[in-house]
DNA sequence: TCCTTTTTGTTATTTAATTCACATGTTTTT
DNA sequence: AAAAACATGTGAATTAAATAACAAAAAGGA
């Protein structure tokens, strides 16, 4: 039922390339120098491609303008991305003021926490009270949320969520929340991550994982 | 050469649970209870264990205390896990006070900066100039930096990174960082795992990604 | 015009990851 | 004590993902 979020992730990747190479005045590209540039091979590009209809010019390579219109359209950057962070402590604050959001396209339409010291409803993106969340979400058709939260609180804004229009969460705090169906969460956890790099250092130092039997 | 980071991230998530489990009077558990918190198979669960040679008792599951410690130690949790922040503006801020690193043994050592303004040597946590940045790594035997700089200053601290004794970066920049046998860089891109949730809701929806090959 | 070069698009192959299935050792029940 | 119920541990089977390979189309000489 879900379309592998992998490829989606490489297409988001070869968008944002041709998008600079635009901006290098380039105007065809190959398979060879998306795969150099993200970090895969020529054939999983053209397979990429392939899955989704996209199509270049034997010999001349791609398009990069056209091209980046289909995947625009595919990858549903004709309509508009508007989302709302929950939880406006520093991370959310930072996230708020983030630049790499509009420069995607992406639109913060407001903040939501329940300490009344750091509402501004004035604001350009504006810090609402938590009880006022529902009836924004609802009115404003939002359908994706940043979670910036307590670990302690995540788990009943989602819940509460789910009964909104609310589709899709990034979520940063250290729990495990899973996805559903009609309810996708992703987490982003940088401890997780720390901790994965600390392995793979110590691993790569030569301490053997535990046994022999690891290739 | 490298272990599947898919498989650490899975033991890292195991031992969370475990943790929490552990917390709550828990002494031992069953990969079916695994399974279920962290959203994959028991068989799964059971072949993870299996490559790192941890074992079990059949019919009574495993014991939490012991397999923590065992997980601990395959995770390198023995050792001190020291990182620095470079970048202190508002990203890298949040990031130095996030109480997620504390809580796993994690140690902010320092952040780093290039505007004097917000420098502060006298801080639990010190903010220090950016030309500091190379004997502080050497002194202290940093491997791990995460990297919360504008896009455009990326490459280049990177660049001066793979000079010192740093093995690993998590990368906050929208730049496509790639890694090498010797220096792992895993990037974090927010707007992008955004655009990946639009597109999936966007698809769920109904909207097929382009034409009716796409199962 | 014809030959050579280049690069796509797709099928076949290989490799990797996950699930299945069940024999084996443990505990509980009768 | 024997039987029944369980849960692990692992090799076999399956599924999924990535790479390799190559035929076919386009462009550029000679």
């Amino acid at each position: 039922m879900k379309t592998q979020s992998a490829v989606v992730e490489r297409l988001l990747k070869y968008r944002d390339v041709m998008q600079k190479m635009k901006g290098l005045g380039f105007v065809r590209v190959f398979s060879d120098n998306l795969a150099d540039a993200v970090g895969v091979s020529p054939s999983l590009v053209r397979k990429d491609f392939s899955i989704f209809g996209l199509t270049g010019n034997k010999r001349g390579g791609y398009q990069i303008e056209e091209l980046i219109v289909r995947l625009n359209v595919i990858l549903g950057k004709d309509r508009k991305q508007k989302i709302i962070i929950i939880g406006c402590g520093k991370m959310g604050r930072a996230l708020m003021s983030y630049n790499g959001f509009p420069r995607v396209g992406i639109r913060v339409a407001a903040g939501f926490d329940s300490d009344p010291a750091i509402l501004d409803e004035a604001a350009p993106i504006p810090i609402l009270h938590i009880s006022k969340i529902k009836d924004f979400i609802t009115e404003k058709e939002i359908q994706v949320a940043i979670l910036a939260v307590p670990e302690s609180s995540a788990q009943s804004i989602i819940d509460s969520l789910k009964k909104t229009c609310i589709k899709g969460v990034i979520n940063f705090a250290p729990v495990s929340l899973r996805s559903s169906d009609n309810f996708l969460i992703q987490s982003i956890n940088v401890e997780q991550e720390i901790e994965n790099i600390f392995y793979q250092i110590h691993f790569a130092e030569g301490a053997t994982p535990v046994a022999e039997d690891v290739l």
